[in-house]
DNA sequence: GAAGTGGTGGGGAAATGTGGGAAAATTTAG
DNA sequence: CTAAATTTTCCCACATTTCCCCACCACTTC
């Protein structure tokens, strides 16, 4: 599992070097095959690829004509790109996904569980931000009863 | 199973070259016999051949009065077409599909499973957009339960 | 201080996308 | 029915992009 904030930067052909601390567990989980793709909060994911097939599945699964999840299915799926790391433990990210999240130089690099997220450092301080005091609303109906 | 964005071009004669990353996959699946058809959301349909057919079939036998399923059976068998990828992995999308979709230069392909998405890229980006935050009204009832 | 690990940048070769042109086939006019 | 013209299909070639590998710099550790 996945955990803890790093601060990265990218290279000016797109690179992502993963933490040196991960690459060992991504190789041996998944020789580094990482599937990138977009999250509607406007960061990127990074799933190890056998951790998306599953999720995959199950939007492709939903062949419903709701519009809404037609646009899910095309925002996750439609997005999703293969990528492998190289020798040195990089990933490019591929320019649409760069410019879907905003992407500069500076990004963080976020462990969640069993995957990661990916932000523009500056759009993860203002996503802190919210997170302080349900900036957003009230408390989600599903955290009743859950204490820290 | 495909997916990702592929910024593509169509080029003076109308011509769509497939990434050359699918067309393994194509030429020995199919033997680069694709379906090209039009979609409610205004883009066009790819389809290995095969992976049409079943489609093909549920929507004849929905002998439905219902004017609704009728408009979907013209819409998509009615516009299918029939298109062979060429030694260069290249199919032609016809003008009335083109017109269909309001295809410019700038095109992009999406895979989406067992097919493909093909949208003008300006588009494109306006489903994005929407996907966000579900836009169009909440979340559907389909997604209760579902994670990333 | 030296050696190893981790982050960064750059360059070259191969694969890919794109455009143009020639040949073949089909249609239309004479 | 013949011939010409237009459309379509196939093939080749160029220019760009992408990928992979190597080298350097900084920092940590022994």
């Amino acid at each position: 599992m996945f955990r803890g904030v790093t601060q990265l930067s990218l290279d000016a052909k797109g690179r992502l070097a993963m933490p040196a601390r991960y690459r060992g567990g991504l190789m041996s989980f998944c020789e580094g095959r990482l599937i990138v793709t977009a999250d509607p909060s406007k960061c990127l994911l990074i799933y190890p690829q056998p951790a998306w097939e599953p999720i995959e599945q199950k939007l492709n699964n939903l062949s419903s004509f709701d519009p809404r999840t037609r646009s899910l299915q095309r925002l996750l799926v439609g997005n999703a790109s293969d990528v492998e790391m190289d020798a040195a433990g990089r990933i490019l990210v591929s320019p649409p996904l760069r410019q879907f999240a905003g992407l500069s130089k500076e990004v963080v690099l976020v462990g969640q569980g069993a995957k990661f997220e990916l932000w523009d450092e500056e759009q993860w301080n203002l996503q802190i931000e919210n997170a302080l005091a349900f900036k957003d609303g009230g408390m989600p109906p599903e955290l009743d009863g859950f204490s820290l």
